[in-house]
DNA sequence: CATTTCATGTAGCGTATGCTACACTTTCGA
DNA sequence: TCGAAAGTGTAGCATACGCTACATGAAATG
């Protein structure tokens, strides 16, 4: 997928890339909670059989975001670790705009979860905008 | 796809139907274009080959979203033209929201088309309250 | 009206993400 | 320590959406 030449196209490598972000994401904020982070725990956050956890895994370490040994635990490399951070600040400030904008905290916090992924740095810059003019 | 209980399994219904709400909108903008609706007309604005056109539109057929003759143009049916309706409204408000939040046309056009389906009716009458008042 | 061109359909392949069933490893507790 | 429980891996299947290559139907053109 090189060319990109209209919205569409952008949003089907959007789709490519949503699971890598949720992935990293929750990897982190996992292993901000407890000490290791495991297939199971992915599976239990994600709402997915193991299998689907362990493949998806195995295609991020490919891609050198992820760490894993088998039967060992997840941890993230330094390319995952900057996608996490960057996918956090989206996801968080996304939240915070729809929060500030009015939309009930249920509503926003699901919406976030898809918006996410598609709001570029131009959009997220306006919203940081908005929350300081507020 | 039945249990709904957390954000990602609706992210991922929301991708089940995302492609049905790009197309039959598309259906309905190209009607409104030119007297008939063809496969060749869907490829070439969706950026994808013939033949992904024509799985899809199967599959919205079995839907009821769509009818479609062999070598016959596309129509929609009355299901599909309320989906396409509904997209609009949800796609044109969301566009004119991240304008009016002064996101520059391009990214505004861009985000639009991936963030659109994630927008719950929630998210969309604050957004419209925004535009009211602004 | 025959032939070329264009549009559409189908076969077959690839990737991504779901699943169940079963095998194997690791961990835990009696 | 040894058997059960829990966790993880793999095989094999499904759906959705990409593609190329090739076959076939429809339309245009001389
Ligand atoms: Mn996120
Ligand atoms: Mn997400
Ligand atoms: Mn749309
Ligand atoms: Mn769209």
């Amino acid at each position: 997928m090189s060319s990109l030449s209209n919205q569409f196209a952008k949003t089907r490598t959007d789709h490519a890339s949503e699971t890598a972000e949720d992935y990293v994401e929750a990897i982190e904020d996992i292993l901000g909670q407890q000490d290791s982070c495991r297939v199971k725990d992915l599976a239990q956050r994600m709402e997915v059989s193991h299998v689907t956890v362990t493949r998806i895994l195995q295609r991020l370490a490919s891609e050198g975001l992820v760490t894993k040994e088998p039967y060992g635990p997840v941890s993230l490399t330094p390319t995952g670790k900057q996608m996490a951070q960057a996918s956090r600040r989206r996801h968080e400030l996304l939240l915070e705009f729809l929060l500030a904008l009015g939309v009930p905290e249920t509503d926003a916090i699901r919406d976030t979860e898809g918006m996410e992924h598609h709001v570029s740095e131009a959009t997220l810059r306006c919203m940081e905008t908005f929350l300081a003019n507020r």
